[in-house]
DNA sequence: TGATCATATTTGTATATACAAATAAATATC
DNA sequence: GATATTTATTTGTATATACAAATATGATCA
Protein backbone atom coordinates (compact mmCIF):
# COMPACT_ATOMS: atom_id res chain seq x y z
CA UNK A 1 0.00 0.00 0.00
CA UNK A 2 2.64 2.21 0.79
CA UNK A 3 4.84 2.36 -2.01
CA UNK A 4 2.11 1.77 -4.54
CA UNK A 5 0.16 5.02 -3.58
CA UNK A 6 3.95 6.37 -3.48
CA UNK A 7 4.56 5.21 -6.96
CA UNK A 8 1.11 6.17 -8.39
CA UNK A 9 1.34 9.56 -6.84
CA UNK A 10 5.03 9.75 -8.55
CA UNK A 11 3.55 8.73 -11.86
CA UNK A 12 0.74 10.68 -12.04
CA UNK A 13 2.55 13.71 -11.30
CA UNK A 14 5.45 13.26 -13.95
CA UNK A 15 2.20 12.99 -16.32
CA UNK A 16 1.05 15.96 -14.98
CA UNK A 17 4.28 18.00 -15.16
CA UNK A 18 4.27 16.57 -19.04
CA UNK A 19 1.02 18.13 -19.46
CA UNK A 20 1.57 21.50 -18.11
CA UNK A 21 5.37 22.08 -19.68
CA UNK A 22 3.97 24.57 -22.45
CA UNK A 23 2.80 26.75 -19.61
CA UNK A 24 6.04 26.40 -17.67
CA UNK A 25 4.55 25.68 -14.81
CA UNK A 26 4.49 22.97 -12.71
CA UNK A 27 0.92 21.52 -11.98
CA UNK A 28 0.83 22.73 -8.26
CA UNK A 29 1.36 26.01 -9.37
CA UNK A 30 -0.95 25.76 -12.53
CA UNK A 31 -3.63 24.60 -9.98
CA UNK A 32 -2.90 27.40 -7.28
CA UNK A 33 -3.21 29.69 -9.92
CA UNK A 34 -6.36 28.66 -11.80
CA UNK A 35 -7.94 28.56 -8.31
CA UNK A 36 -6.89 32.52 -7.76
CA UNK A 37 -8.57 33.69 -11.34
CA UNK A 38 -11.44 31.22 -10.06
CA UNK A 39 -11.58 33.20 -6.37
CA UNK A 40 -9.77 36.25 -7.04
CA UNK A 41 -8.86 37.53 -3.26
CA UNK A 42 -8.97 33.81 -1.68
CA UNK A 43 -6.45 33.75 1.15
CA UNK A 44 -3.58 31.35 1.44
CA UNK A 45 -5.84 29.06 4.21
CA UNK A 46 -8.43 28.78 1.51
CA UNK A 47 -5.83 27.78 -1.25
CA UNK A 48 -4.43 25.66 1.15
CA UNK A 49 -7.77 23.44 1.97
CA UNK A 50 -8.56 23.42 -1.86
CA UNK A 51 -5.09 21.95 -2.77
CA UNK A 52 -4.63 19.81 0.43
CA UNK A 53 -0.87 21.44 0.88
CA UNK A 54 0.10 23.15 3.54
CA UNK A 55 0.03 26.97 4.84
CA UNK A 56 4.28 26.93 4.24
CA UNK A 57 3.72 25.08 0.91
CA UNK A 58 1.09 27.46 -0.40
CA UNK A 59 3.40 30.92 0.52
CA UNK A 60 6.02 29.11 -1.12
CA UNK A 61 3.88 28.23 -4.51
CA UNK A 62 2.83 32.36 -4.28
CA UNK A 63 5.98 33.44 -3.46
CA UNK A 64 6.88 31.98 -7.17
CA UNK A 65 4.03 32.79 -9.08
CA UNK A 66 4.49 36.35 -7.81
CA UNK A 67 7.58 36.80 -8.74
CA UNK A 68 6.51 35.69 -11.81
CA UNK A 69 3.84 38.66 -12.20
CA UNK A 70 0.88 35.83 -12.32
CA UNK A 71 -0.67 37.41 -9.58
CA UNK A 72 -0.33 39.83 -6.54
CA UNK A 73 -0.39 39.88 -2.81
CA UNK A 74 -1.94 42.45 -0.91
CA UNK A 75 -2.43 42.08 3.00
CA UNK A 76 -4.29 43.34 5.65
CA UNK A 77 -4.08 43.09 8.95
CA UNK A 78 -3.14 39.43 9.25
CA UNK A 79 -4.87 38.11 6.11
CA UNK A 80 -3.64 37.91 2.94
CA UNK A 81 -5.68 38.27 -0.32
CA UNK A 82 -4.47 36.65 -3.86
CA UNK A 83 -5.09 38.22 -6.68
CA UNK A 84 -4.58 37.26 -10.79
CA UNK A 85 -2.35 39.74 -12.49
CA UNK A 86 -3.97 40.43 -16.18
CA UNK A 87 -0.69 38.40 -17.53
CA UNK A 88 -2.34 35.68 -15.02
CA UNK A 89 -5.72 35.88 -16.21
CA UNK A 90 -4.18 36.36 -19.76
CA UNK A 91 -2.90 32.64 -18.89
CA UNK A 92 -6.15 30.94 -17.26
CA UNK A 93 -7.69 29.62 -20.73
CA UNK A 94 -4.30 27.81 -21.44
CA UNK A 95 -4.19 26.33 -17.94
CA UNK A 96 -7.76 24.92 -18.38
CA UNK A 97 -6.70 23.41 -21.31
CA UNK A 98 -3.95 21.42 -19.59
CA UNK A 99 -6.03 20.49 -17.39
CA UNK A 100 -8.35 18.98 -19.78
CA UNK A 101 -5.44 17.08 -21.68
CA UNK A 102 -4.36 15.76 -18.44
CA UNK A 103 -7.46 14.27 -17.48
CA UNK A 104 -8.29 13.29 -20.84
CA UNK A 105 -4.97 11.45 -20.79
CA UNK A 106 -5.08 9.32 -17.90
CA UNK A 107 -8.60 8.86 -18.90
CA UNK A 108 -6.87 7.46 -22.16
CA UNK A 109 -5.36 4.86 -20.38
CA UNK A 110 -7.62 3.91 -17.48
CA UNK A 111 -11.09 4.27 -19.04
CA UNK A 112 -13.50 7.47 -18.04
CA UNK A 113 -15.31 5.59 -15.67
CA UNK A 114 -12.59 3.95 -13.76
CA UNK A 115 -10.29 6.77 -13.42
CA UNK A 116 -13.17 8.88 -11.78
CA UNK A 117 -14.05 5.96 -9.29
CA UNK A 118 -10.34 5.72 -8.57
CA UNK A 119 -9.96 9.82 -7.53
CA UNK A 120 -13.36 9.73 -5.88
CA UNK A 121 -12.10 6.59 -3.70
CA UNK A 122 -8.72 8.11 -3.23
CA UNK A 123 -10.43 11.58 -1.76
CA UNK A 124 -12.91 9.60 0.52
CA UNK A 125 -10.17 7.79 1.98
CA UNK A 126 -7.93 10.38 2.78
CA UNK A 127 -10.89 12.56 4.23
CA UNK A 128 -10.86 9.21 6.30
CA UNK A 129 -7.88 8.91 7.19
CA UNK A 130 -8.01 13.39 7.75
CA UNK A 131 -8.80 12.36 11.89
CA UNK B 1 -7.12 13.26 -9.31
CA UNK B 2 -3.44 14.61 -9.53
CA UNK B 3 -3.98 16.01 -6.04
CA UNK B 4 -6.06 13.53 -4.75
CA UNK B 5 -2.99 10.69 -5.08
CA UNK B 6 -1.04 13.31 -4.39
CA UNK B 7 -2.75 13.85 -0.77
CA UNK B 8 -2.90 10.38 -0.15
CA UNK B 9 0.21 8.99 -0.55
CA UNK B 10 1.28 11.89 1.87
CA UNK B 11 -1.24 10.60 4.16
CA UNK B 12 0.06 7.04 4.41
CA UNK B 13 3.67 8.69 4.31
CA UNK B 14 2.49 10.43 7.78
CA UNK B 15 1.12 7.28 9.25
CA UNK B 16 3.88 4.83 7.93
CA UNK B 17 6.64 7.46 9.84
CA UNK B 18 4.84 7.04 13.11
CA UNK B 19 4.80 3.24 12.49
CA UNK B 20 8.40 2.96 12.29
CA UNK B 21 9.10 5.04 14.70
CA UNK B 22 10.40 3.17 17.33
CA UNK B 23 13.12 1.50 15.03
CA UNK B 24 14.54 5.46 14.03
CA UNK B 25 13.85 4.52 10.51
CA UNK B 26 11.85 5.65 7.53
CA UNK B 27 9.55 3.71 6.14
CA UNK B 28 11.46 3.09 2.84
CA UNK B 29 14.65 2.28 4.55
CA UNK B 30 12.77 0.10 6.81
CA UNK B 31 11.31 -2.07 3.97
CA UNK B 32 14.59 -1.57 1.85
CA UNK B 33 16.37 -3.07 5.30
CA UNK B 34 13.63 -6.28 5.28
CA UNK B 35 13.76 -7.24 2.04
CA UNK B 36 17.43 -7.57 2.17
CA UNK B 37 17.36 -9.61 5.08
CA UNK B 38 14.85 -11.83 3.26
CA UNK B 39 17.06 -12.33 -0.31
CA UNK B 40 20.71 -11.27 1.10
CA UNK B 41 22.94 -10.68 -1.40
CA UNK B 42 19.91 -8.27 -3.67
CA UNK B 43 21.15 -6.31 -5.92
CA UNK B 44 20.48 -2.44 -5.90
CA UNK B 45 18.57 -2.75 -9.49
CA UNK B 46 16.48 -5.49 -7.58
CA UNK B 47 15.71 -3.22 -4.98
CA UNK B 48 14.48 -0.30 -7.13
CA UNK B 49 12.20 -3.13 -9.20
CA UNK B 50 10.81 -4.09 -5.89
CA UNK B 51 10.29 -0.80 -4.07
CA UNK B 52 9.89 1.13 -7.44
CA UNK B 53 12.15 4.12 -6.79
CA UNK B 54 15.06 4.98 -9.22
CA UNK B 55 18.44 3.12 -8.53
CA UNK B 56 19.68 6.84 -7.53
CA UNK B 57 17.52 6.70 -4.72
CA UNK B 58 18.11 3.18 -3.72
CA UNK B 59 22.25 4.13 -3.70
CA UNK B 60 21.29 6.69 -1.27
CA UNK B 61 18.91 4.80 1.06
CA UNK B 62 21.55 1.74 1.01
CA UNK B 63 24.26 4.26 1.85
CA UNK B 64 22.40 5.54 4.77
CA UNK B 65 21.51 2.14 6.64
CA UNK B 66 25.22 1.43 5.41
CA UNK B 67 26.26 3.83 7.52
CA UNK B 68 24.10 2.73 10.45
CA UNK B 69 25.69 -0.60 10.35
CA UNK B 70 22.58 -2.33 9.27
CA UNK B 71 23.70 -3.51 6.01
CA UNK B 72 26.69 -4.15 3.87
CA UNK B 73 27.82 -3.61 0.02
CA UNK B 74 30.25 -5.94 -1.43
CA UNK B 75 31.03 -4.45 -5.44
CA UNK B 76 31.93 -7.59 -7.42
CA UNK B 77 32.92 -6.08 -11.22
CA UNK B 78 29.67 -3.99 -12.13
CA UNK B 79 27.32 -5.38 -10.04
CA UNK B 80 27.11 -4.73 -6.04
CA UNK B 81 25.52 -6.99 -3.86
CA UNK B 82 23.82 -6.03 -0.40
CA UNK B 83 23.90 -8.32 2.30
CA UNK B 84 21.90 -7.48 6.04
CA UNK B 85 24.52 -7.10 8.95
CA UNK B 86 23.97 -9.21 12.12
CA UNK B 87 22.41 -5.73 13.60
CA UNK B 88 20.14 -5.67 10.55
CA UNK B 89 19.41 -9.06 11.03
CA UNK B 90 18.43 -8.73 15.02
CA UNK B 91 16.37 -5.99 13.82
CA UNK B 92 13.98 -7.36 11.21
CA UNK B 93 11.46 -9.13 13.69
CA UNK B 94 10.65 -5.61 14.76
CA UNK B 95 10.46 -3.87 11.33
CA UNK B 96 7.73 -7.01 10.44
CA UNK B 97 6.21 -5.93 13.50
CA UNK B 98 6.11 -2.37 12.31
CA UNK B 99 4.52 -3.39 9.31
CA UNK B 100 1.87 -5.47 10.81
CA UNK B 101 0.73 -2.29 12.64
CA UNK B 102 0.85 0.18 9.78
CA UNK B 103 -1.28 -2.19 7.68
CA UNK B 104 -3.41 -2.81 10.61
CA UNK B 105 -4.00 0.99 11.15
CA UNK B 106 -5.00 1.41 8.06
CA UNK B 107 -7.02 -1.53 7.59
CA UNK B 108 -8.95 -0.19 10.67
CA UNK B 109 -9.76 2.97 9.33
CA UNK B 110 -10.83 1.63 6.19
CA UNK B 111 -11.85 -1.55 6.32
CA UNK B 112 -9.40 -5.00 5.49
CA UNK B 113 -11.51 -5.95 2.63
CA UNK B 114 -11.06 -2.09 1.33
CA UNK B 115 -7.36 -1.28 1.46
CA UNK B 116 -6.53 -4.47 -0.22
CA UNK B 117 -8.68 -3.43 -3.39
CA UNK B 118 -7.07 0.20 -2.96
CA UNK B 119 -3.62 -1.41 -3.03
CA UNK B 120 -4.72 -3.31 -5.92
CA UNK B 121 -5.97 -0.62 -7.54
CA UNK B 122 -2.99 1.44 -7.62
CA UNK B 123 -0.93 -1.32 -8.09
CA UNK B 124 -2.50 -2.46 -11.42
CA UNK B 125 -3.01 1.46 -12.43
CA UNK B 126 0.46 2.39 -11.72
CA UNK B 127 1.52 -0.54 -13.75
CA UNK B 128 -0.95 0.72 -16.75
CA UNK B 129 1.17 3.48 -16.37
CA UNK B 130 3.61 2.24 -16.94
CA UNK B 131 4.78 2.60 -20.82
C1' DT C 1 41.78 -7.79 -30.20
C1' DG C 2 40.33 -3.40 -30.07
C1' DA C 3 36.32 -0.26 -30.58
C1' DT C 4 31.86 0.35 -29.61
C1' DC C 5 27.76 -0.44 -27.23
C1' DA C 6 25.07 -1.76 -23.23
C1' DT C 7 24.37 -2.24 -18.25
C1' DA C 8 24.92 -1.22 -13.18
C1' DT C 9 25.86 1.99 -9.98
C1' DT C 10 27.04 6.41 -8.05
C1' DT C 11 27.36 11.51 -7.81
C1' DG C 12 25.86 16.32 -8.42
C1' DT C 13 21.99 18.90 -8.28
C1' DA C 14 17.05 20.04 -8.36
C1' DT C 15 12.00 19.74 -6.99
C1' DA C 16 8.03 19.19 -4.11
C1' DT C 17 6.65 19.23 0.20
C1' DA C 18 6.52 19.43 5.26
C1' DC C 19 7.46 20.62 10.26
C1' DA C 20 8.59 23.74 13.73
C1' DA C 21 9.56 28.22 15.07
C1' DA C 22 8.93 33.09 14.29
C1' DT C 23 6.04 36.92 13.46
C1' DA C 24 2.07 39.61 13.47
C1' DA C 25 -2.57 40.66 14.02
C1' DA C 26 -7.20 39.77 16.12
C1' DT C 27 -9.92 38.25 19.85
C1' DA C 28 -11.06 37.01 24.49
C1' DT C 29 -10.61 37.54 29.38
C1' DC C 30 -10.07 39.63 33.58
C1' DG D 1 -7.56 48.72 28.88
C1' DA D 2 -3.69 45.30 29.51
C1' DT D 3 -2.51 40.65 29.13
C1' DA D 4 -3.19 36.15 27.36
C1' DT D 5 -4.81 33.23 23.77
C1' DT D 6 -5.90 32.15 19.16
C1' DT D 7 -5.42 32.56 14.18
C1' DA D 8 -2.94 33.60 9.68
C1' DT D 9 1.11 33.79 7.42
C1' DT D 10 6.00 33.48 6.62
C1' DT D 11 10.81 31.79 7.35
C1' DG D 12 14.48 28.44 8.35
C1' DT D 13 15.52 23.95 7.63
C1' DA D 14 14.84 19.03 6.60
C1' DT D 15 13.19 14.84 3.92
C1' DA D 16 12.06 11.97 0.10
C1' DT D 17 12.74 11.45 -4.36
C1' DA D 18 14.22 12.12 -9.18
C1' DC D 19 16.90 13.38 -13.46
C1' DA D 20 21.02 13.77 -15.91
C1' DA D 21 25.72 13.11 -16.12
C1' DA D 22 29.72 10.52 -14.64
C1' DT D 23 31.99 6.22 -13.89
C1' DA D 24 33.09 1.64 -14.33
C1' DT D 25 32.52 -2.84 -15.93
C1' DG D 26 31.02 -6.27 -19.15
C1' DA D 27 29.48 -7.86 -23.78
C1' DT D 28 29.52 -7.75 -28.82
C1' DC D 29 31.21 -7.68 -33.14
C1' DA D 30 34.09 -6.63 -37.05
Amino acid sequence: MYFASNALARKLEKLAIESWKCTDLSPSHAYLLMLVVEIPGIQPTGLSEHLRLTPSTITRLVEKLEKKKLLVRTTEGKLTNVYPSPKGKELYPSLVQCAKEFQALYASILGKEESNRLARNMTRIVDKLDV
